[in-house]
DNA sequence: TGTTTCATGGGGTAAACACCCCATAAAATG
DNA sequence: CATTTTATGGGGTGTTTACCCCATGAAACA
């Protein structure tokens, strides 16, 4: 199954280079083309494509935005940013967006159809430069909380039930996931809350978010 | 100038195919093996290379800590993992550890390729499910301007129950703080939940922190 | 070689929770 | 002026929680 592709940039010439460029792939069909944000939207509403390879600098509204109204309406729509800009700006506000790729435009065709692939499937493919960026950005903001996770005197099957307990999983889903019985996981949670001295999930949650073991 | 590459791989059969895989690129010199974290770490004093390819299945010590070393003694080196993992813990560690690269063995020899040429440059190359995560990360540990979004179709007093309800406490609790009955809490709750699409005392506390509604 | 810790589970109970039903009265909105 | 929203509550019902009781086998420790 071809993965249907919408192409959203102001400039035609562009456009017929993508289809050239794509056009011969077996695995993808570009079935639109949009020249604005509004036209793009009225497209993904109309032709519901897999992927939307959208350009930042449109006429009417920034790629970003659309990208943003195109995300709120259709979630599962994939939308790769396919842009000359490489600055951190644009990328992040991209990605906040909802953008499951950043391409530069000088990038290799073949990056850009490993791009539109990771897309198809849910995945992310982000240009080495933008994804040196993303890396740094993860490094300077969230220092060392995941090393934390030694928390107190918990054995490695308490931690281990506790991360799920903070995720919100009832015991059900947890004796599930860990392929043990029920009650196993309300006596590791016992043991768990005389442990830290906590009385509730709630206060499971708010131990769990404090000492790094989970995110908010 | 070529990118001159050292292999660690605890596995020499793995080595010999990168070494046929890589040989004849015009832009890659192998210039070094090694099968254990000792190892790699005096090879990379001794011969000094662009790029280590580093695996994290070693018999000594895990390629995360020798990265973690390597990027300690020689910060200008690039590391890029070539793993059979492909969980979040793994990534995010090696990340930490300081490597520029995440490569799933199962990648296509291209995407090493690209990997190890982002590496050279200063870039990084994260394989396509590896960015999604870290791009989940970005989003979820990012709360610039989703703060007031969805927070705000909340009524003063649901904002208030929201309040005492992630503290943990029970509408038994709440019902005597705000002098009203602990049914009426009970409506406010299930309002809320209803709103947030929210099913557990535990996703109402994770909410609330995420929108700093309390802190954790 | 005992003793402790760990991980596994069975039983029970009172309380709390999540989610429905119903209603009223005031305030805001159109 | 009619409608909607907000805040207030009562009833019920099945599920889950939090906290007890009990036990066994394996592993680790003294």
């Amino acid at each position: 199954m071809k993965t249907r592709l919408l192409l959203v940039d102001d400039h035609a010439v562009v456009r017929s280079g993508l289809r050239m460029l794509l056009g011969n792939e077996n695995d993808v069909e570009i079935i639109g083309e949009a020249g604005t944000a509004a036209e793009a939207l009225a497209s993904a509403a109309d032709l519901r494509p897999d992927v939307i390879l959208m350009d930042i600098g449109l006429p009417d509204k920034s790629g970003i935005e659309a990208t943003r109204d195109i995300k709120a309406q259709f979630p599962k729509m994939a939308v790769v940013a396919l842009t000359i800009h490489e600055d951190e700006e644009y990328f992040f506000k991209m990605l906040e967006a909802g953008a499951s790729g950043y391409v530069p435009k000088r990038a290799a065709p073949e990056e850009l159809l490993t791009a539109i692939r990771a897309a198809a499937h849910g995945e992310v493919y982000l240009y080495p430069t933008m994804a040196k960026l993303l890396v740094r950005d993860y490094l300077v903001s969230e220092p060392t909380d995941r090393e934390q996770t030694t928390s107190k005197d918990l054995t490695d099957r308490e931690h281990e039930v506790l991360t799920h307990l903070a995720e919100g999983e009832s015991n059900e889903e947890i004796a599930k996931a860990l392929v043990i019985s029920p009650k196993t996981v309300a006596r590791h949670r016992e043991n768990i809350m005389r442990k830290l001295n906590l009385h509730s999930r709630a206060e499971l949650v708010r131990y769990a978010i404090r000492k790094g073991i989970i995110k908010a």
